[in-house]
DNA sequence: GTGGTCTAGACCACA
DNA sequence: GTGGTCTAGACCACA
């Protein structure tokens, strides 16, 4: 389903969150589709439901999914390029470019590498 | 001395690595220099000695400054461009661009902002 | 589970610290296999939690374990003859070679002792 | 006088106990010599007086040097191959031996290692 | 004075 | 349950 990476300090729920953010702006998770339920994911990916639980109530907090009691979650009309979303990606992102420049990094070395990031396939 | 941000999710002892980290790379403390002690820094900053030991130990075994038991701590050679400092920048930085890219941030929106940062005074 | 020795100048986390790479090396520990919790080694050996804490961490920063926040600890991929161990071991060695030969100790006496220990039973 | 590497974990007051002791066993200092003063030293190599204090108490200690009460510190006539001395240096090499093997060091590796440290020059 | 080790304990995020 | 951060304080070795 998703691929998780153990050894990474990014937090399990993060790496599925940035997942299903992807399918979704992809457009491959579209406004409407059902996503899976919180116990068949959990089974199927060996997690405890805690951390789906937590996935979905951020995705739901940020306006991108919808969960409906009873029925099940969806993803919500303004799911592509939300707001919120964006706008945490990019002061992360921002964080980072500052935290680069401050260590040294160059621009150059930047620009390359968002060139080298834009040309990949969408994982 | 140092900026702390309380209410942020980065522990105190990165906010103030990432600011050493910047005061070196910008030259303000050079090679051979001698960082404040233990407790001046703990002292001055209100902060337990411990946390401020946090920090120069990773800063140690990052190779940036070295610390001399009954002496002090003082900037390494090598401490400018540090080669374990500048890949987890930029793994950093790998990371957030993909993440950004995934939720789709375009390419030229990223190439407006590695401008703006780049153009800024160095805090 | 390990044998600690106060009386020595070895600092307790470094004792520790040195057999748990005896276990990785001779593959009683192996890649993947999980490591007892902070707690419960920390009560096993009546030891403060941040000792053990502290020999997490220098392990996890050599490479030897990976620490998972929410899950525990593991022995990592790359932990058997890792770099970063090997080159310290040889460093420590070649000290000692060094200061043993300019106190007097003949090659032929070290090279016996070199036997002696090498016929040693793994302990 | 003596090379101090202010950048090693190894205490100062060691580094100029092992190099004393290295010109005793090659014979460059001989018994009935007299050392320089704890002043002169100190001065002359811009360290703390508490530090040759401590070297010259730990040659005193281990039977190499015999300090007279307002005349100075010589070479005492028992100094080479010093029983103390040598008892500790093979308990650090057997140490290091132990360490180095139990991470994975091959005798083989520890044999080309010591021929290499018996064909240095004597530093 | 300096940094290093260890204990004790609170509080947090994550699985 | 797990590891991570931070405070508080004792005690040590070294310069």
């Amino acid at each position: 389903m998703f691929v998780i990476d153990n050894s990474s300090k990014t937090p399990i729920y993060e790496q599925i969150k940035t997942q299903i953010l992807a399918l979704v702006s992809s457009g491959v998770l579209k406004p409407g589709d059902k996503l899976p339920s919180l116990r068949s994911l959990s089974s199927s990916m060996s997690l405890n439901i805690n951390t789906i639980k937590k996935v979905f109530s951020e995705l739901e907090n940020d306006g991108v999914i919808i969960s409906v009691l009873g029925s099940g979650s969806y993803v919500s009309d303004n799911a592509v390029r939300n707001p919120k979303i964006l706008e945490k990606a990019e002061n992360e992102l921002t964080e980072a470019l500052r935290s680069a420049k401050s260590v040294g990094v160059t621009k150059e070395e930047v620009l390359s590498l968002v060139e080298k990031i834009y040309e990949e396939e969408i994982r």
